[in-house]
RNA sequence: GGGCCGUUAGCUCAAUUGGCAGAGCAAUUGACUCUUAAUCAAUAGGUUCGGGGUUCGAUUCCCUGACGGCCCA
């Protein structure tokens, strides 16, 4: 990239000799033009004669996509954010010098354009040009037009041109807000308080990752950008809101791949006076009502399967599925070396010191999860891997928990809330105590959280949901840097000669 | 972190056994008053991702690095 192409160079000199004649490359606004969709869904329908007799003119903008130049007349597309349509110039109506400039106009320029509407000889809506001006000017090819831009690399580093040359992707991120809006709404219209809770804080907590650390000069200090705002969310129910949720982006300092970017966003929300049960209606409800939305309907196909969103959805506990789905006999769920040896087997060798727990959710990430395509809540998870949650009454061993799984991929995770401060303080000891280095777990307890619960957290229930995620499931996308406008990759440093 | 694959003109892609690096689109010039992947004629455009090696000769084979993709951890 240190040397200009050939095809740039002779842009920057057409543009300047276009400036040098007297047109302006760059101008600072246009009479306001009109949407061109909203010109073609009134105007689309009408014949001929019709459009002849309309008495108007119309007043478009948009980027040049494609141009057919002829002697004395020319066509060229144009592409606005809401459609496109096609433009004719022609020198007898346009006059000899302004159409002499319309030609010098590039693919790739923005233009603005007035004019009549007429139907061409093969019918297509058309704008005949009476006047037209340079809006912008683009220094830069446009890939090509049959196949667009295509190399992946380039898509993401370029998110601009895939945003000009592909559709599809326009109508992804389009999507993608709709569902946003639409979480947004659902949990204001249910009477949740909206937050926004530290993205920097001094202990990390609610989750198990590494996070990114950075540094406080003023205060000299290491903070944490946040791998989840639980600890900050809980702490509003112990003030006394008692419907939070917040949506924004967590960070965490761990691998890339289809299905993790450093930063993804996250909607947690919490309900006093809940349980785990009542949240697991919440989200088939929720998830149902955003595909009927963006999709029409609640089958809806994922990557060429069958997904069937439509309540109430498979219920299963992590225990019952080592079994039905992993295929692991029963009386081999509390053999650790039974356990471990399977482990080895299928390559994810354990160490021996992890708590029984770590053991089944391992197996599960291997066994089971790749299997639950369709939507399956996973129930019961055992407390030693479940810090934050609260002990089922029956059995204090698991955990009035639940996980949501679709295409075999974890969507959500849920739980009664622990508002005991005592157990709180001992897991939160011990899990420090056992931390050794590793460095998912955070290395001090966060003494302040205990002690908001022991001001005292109703009894609540909360839960996260990865919306990436979800925004994948519902346009079909494989890979979450398609839902992510600028997903992160390693730098390319460009040098530009000026 | 490991394995496999990829990187050639602005874009999309070719290149036989290791033998002059090519096409289409885009660009430039010319012709053309209803095209739509317009057409026709001509022209220009390359550090074949970087570095090293083998060879008379490397886009091609070997080593190494960069970036990306997919799979695994």
């Amino acid at each position: 990239m240190s040397k200009e192409s050939q095809v740039i160079k002779q842009r920057r000199k057409k543009a300047q000799e276009m400036e040098e004649a007297g047109i302006e490359l760059y101008p600072n606004a246009v009479p306001a033009p009109a949407p061109i969709s909203s010109i073609v869904d009134e105007y689309g329908g009408l014949d001929a004669e019709a459009l002849e007799g309309l008495d108007r003119q119309f007043r478009v903008a948009g980027r040049i996509m494609a141009m057919r130049k002829f002697g004395k007349v020319s066509f060229c597309h144009i592409q606005d954010e809401s459609g496109s349509i096609q433009l004719y110039a022609a020198r007898d109506t346009l006059g000899q010098d302004s159409y002499k400039v319309f030609k010098k106009y590039d693919i790739g320029d923005i233009i603005w354009a007035e004019g009549t509407l007429f139907r061409t000889r093969t019918n297509e809506l058309t704008l005949m040009v009476r006047e037209a001006r340079l809006v912008t000017k683009s220094l830069q090819p446009l890939p090509e037009k049959y196949h667009g831009l295509t190399d992946k690399e380039l898509r993401y580093r370029h998110r601009y041109i895939d945003l000009v040359m592909n559709r599809e992707v326009r109508d992804t991120f389009r999507m993608r807000s709709r569902i946003v809006q639409l979480l947004r709404q659902y949990f204001s219209s249910e009477g949740f308080l909206e937050v926004e809770t530290p993205m920097m804080q001094p202990i990390v907590g609610g989750a198990t990752a590494r996070p990114f650390v950075t540094h406080h000069n003023a205060l000299d200090i290491d903070l944490f950008l946040r791998i989840a705002p639980e600890l900050y969310l809980k702490r509003l129910l112990v003030g006394g809101f008692e419907k939070v949720f917040e949506l924004n982006r967590n960070f965490r300092n761990e691998g890339i791949s289809i299905q993790h970017n450093p930063e993804f966003t996250m909607l947690e929300f919490y309900e006093a006076y809940a349980t785990y049960e009542d949240l697991m209606e919440r989200t088939e409800n929720l998830f149902a009502m955003i595909a009927r939305d963006v999709r029409g309907t609640t089958a809806i196909t994922y990557q060429g399967a069958e997904i069937n969103l439509e309540p109430p959805w498979k219920r299963m506990t992590l225990e019952e599925s080592l079994t039905a789905v992993g295929n692991i006999p029963a009386n081999e769920l509390k053999d650790r070396d039974a356990l471990s040896q399977r482990l080895k087997d299928a390559g994810a060798p354990v160490t021996g010191d992890e708590p029984l727990g770590k053991y089944w959710t391992k197996l599960f990430d291997l066994l089971v999860e790749p299997n639950l395509v369709q939507p399956t809540f996973i129930t019961h998870y055992p407390t030693d891997v479940s810090p934050l949650a609260r002990r089922n009454a029956e059995n204090p061993e698991v955990t009035d928990r639940f996980e949501l799984f679709i295409t075999g991929r974890e969507i959500a995770n849920a739980f009664s809330e622990l508002n005991d401060p005592r157990d709180q303080a001992r897991r939160f000891e011990e899990q420090v105590a056992n931390r050794g280095d590793d460095d998912e777990i955070p290395p001090e307890v966060d003494w302040d959280y205990i002690n908001a619960l022991e001001v005292g957290m109703p009894p609540a229930a909360g839960e996260g949901i990865g919306v990436d995620r979800l925004v994948m499931l519902l346009t079909d996308s494989p890979s979450i840097r398609d839902v992510i406008l600028f997903p992160q990759l390693r730098p390319e440093h460009i040098r530009r000669e000026r």
